[in-house]
DNA sequence: CGGTTATTTGAAATACGTCAATTCAAGTGG
DNA sequence: CCACTTGAATTGACGTATTTCAAATAACCG
C-alpha cells in the first residue's frame, strides 16, 4: 500500500486512523496480467487503486486506431467517477502486470463522513487528473511531436517520483506512448532519438532518465499539471 | 431562460417548482460583449448559464498558440466545477456577445435538497461535458483534419438543435474552430471547402447546414458524445 | 536457443502549416 | 449612396512535420 499512501500524502496529511483505513485495503489485493481489461462496459469492476504496475484508460476505434487518455501509475486509481470509463467506449487496460486494491470502501467512508484529510487527498487526486486532461488536450492540439514527448516525460517525472528524481521507471512501449501522444510509433521513436542525441532525456530499458532538466522543461512548453490548488469545494 | 429549460429538459423532466426556480434566475441576467473574459484566475465569476451567444473555455500559451477546450452554447453553463477554469490557465471567453444568468443558487439548492429532476439534469449536463472531452481527445489525437471537421459539425448539431435539424446557428469564426480542432485556419478552410464541395455539409454566414447526414456521420468516425447514460451516482 | 515482440533506420508519400495575396462581407462616416 | 476601413474567408505556392511502408536489428521470454 506504500505507493498509495505516498501518493495521497502528497496532497494532505492523513490521520493515523485514515492511514490504517487505507492500509487495511491491502486485504483486497488482486493481481492482473498485462493485457487484461480492468474496466469496460461489460466488466463493471468498481473503483480501484493500483499498487504495482501500469495501466491506461483508452478508446479503440473500429479501424484499430487507439487514443490513450491517461496512464495509471502505482499509487493512483481508476473507476472513481462512476460514469466515465465503461460508457462512451472508454476502458481501462493493464499495460504491465498489475496489482490493485479496492477503493470502494474508502470512497464510501469519505463520502459519508466529514471532509477530512483523506477526503481532501482523494479529491485532489481527481482534480489533478482533470488538470492533466487539459494539458493533454493542449499537447495533442497545439504542441509539436518534440514538445509532446518532452512534456510527457516531465509529467511522468512529477507523477512517479517524489521528490523529483532524475531517473524513474517508465515501463511503457513506444507504441503506448505514441497512442497517448497522438503520434505514429516510428515518429515517436525518431523524436526520442532527438531528445537522446541532444542529451536532454532518454528512455531505455523501462527507465526514463532526465539529463538536462532545464532544456527538457523549455521543450515541454507547458508547466505540467501541478497538484490541483486546494481551494474550497 | 428558454434555452436553459430546453437543454435541461433533454435529460430529465422538471417539476413545476423546479421549472419556476430555473425561470426565476432570469432576474440575474447580465450582458457581456464579445471578447470579454467571463472566467479566469483573476476574475472569479461564479457559475453561470448562457442564455444567448456563444463562449468557449480555452488556454493561451505564451507564444500565442491557443487551444479551445469546449464551446458553451445557449442553454449550457460554465464555472460549475469550482476547481477548473481559473486554475491551470483555463479561462472562459465570450466569442459573441453573450447573455448569462447566475447558476449558483440553483447549484446550491440542488446540492442541499434530495436528488430530483433538476439534480439529474444538471448532473447529466456535466457528464455530457466529460464525455465530450473524451471525444475531443480522440479527435485531436487520432482523427484527420477532414474527420475532425465532420465530427465537430455532428457534435454541434446534437448540442444546438433538438430535435435534430439540418440547419442550425454556428456563429464561430474559422479561427475559433481551428483553435478547437488543432488545425491552422488555412487548412480548416480547405477542409470545409472539401465538405462543401462534396455536398456533405457547409458553414456559411453563421449557419451550418448538413446536406448529407449519412456521409457526414461516416466521415466523423466517432458517434458524437450522446447524452450521458443515466446510471446510478 | 528459437520465436516473438519491441526498437530502430531508410526512403518515399502525404497531410498539414506558413507566407502572402486576394476576395468578400459588414460596417462607418461622409 | 458611395468611398473607405476593418476583419473574416478564400486561394495559390511552397516548405516542413509527420505518416506510411518496408526491412533490419535488438531485446525479451519460455
Amino acid at each position: 500500500m506504500a505507493p498509495v499512501l505516498r501518493r495521497l500524502g502528497r496532497f494532505s496529511r492523513l490521520t493515523a486512523d485514515e492511514f490504517d483505513q487505507v492500509a487495511a485495503q491491502v486485504a483486497t489485493r488482486r493481481r492482473w496480467r498485462a493485457g487484461t481489461v480492468l474496466l469496460a462496459e461489460a466488466r463493471a469492476t468498481g473503483p480501484h487503486f493500483v499498487i504495482a504496475g501500469w495501466a491506461c484508460s483508452q478508446r479503440v476505434l473500429r479501424d484499430g486506431r487507439r487514443q490513450i487518455f491517461d496512464f495509471v501509475v502505482p499509487g493512483e486509481g481508476f473507476g472513481f467517477e462512476a460514469a466515465l470509463p465503461g460508457s462512451a467506449g472508454v476502458n481501462v487496460l493493464a499495460l504491465t502486470s498489475v496489482e490493485t486494491v479496492e477503493a470502494g470502501a474508502l470512497l464510501a467512508a469519505v463520502r459519508g463522513g466529514p471532509p477530512g484529510g483523506l477526503w481532501r487527498a482523494i479529491r485532489a487526486l481527481r482534480l489533478e487528473e482533470e488538470a492533466r486532461r487539459m494539458d493533454h488536450l493542449v499537447r495533442l492540439g497545439r504542441l509539436t511531436a518534440y514538445e509532446r514527448a518532452a512534456h510527457f516525460i516531465v509529467e511522468m517525472q512529477r507523477r512517479v517520483t517524489v521528490p523529483e528524481a532524475r531517473s524513474f521507471p517508465m515501463p511503457l512501449t513506444q507504441e503506448a506512448m505514441a497512442d497517448a501522444l497522438g503520434l505514429s510509433v516510428v515518429h515517436l521513436n525518431r523524436v526520442l532519438r532527438q531528445l537522446r542525441g541532444a542529451h536532454v532525456a532518454e528512455i531505455r530499458g523501462g527507465v526514463a532518465t532526465i539529463h538536462d532538466p532545464k532544456a527538457l522543461a523549455a521543450a515541454a512548453v507547458l508547466a505540467p499539471a501541478a497538484e490541483a490548488p486546494s481551494g474550497p469545494a
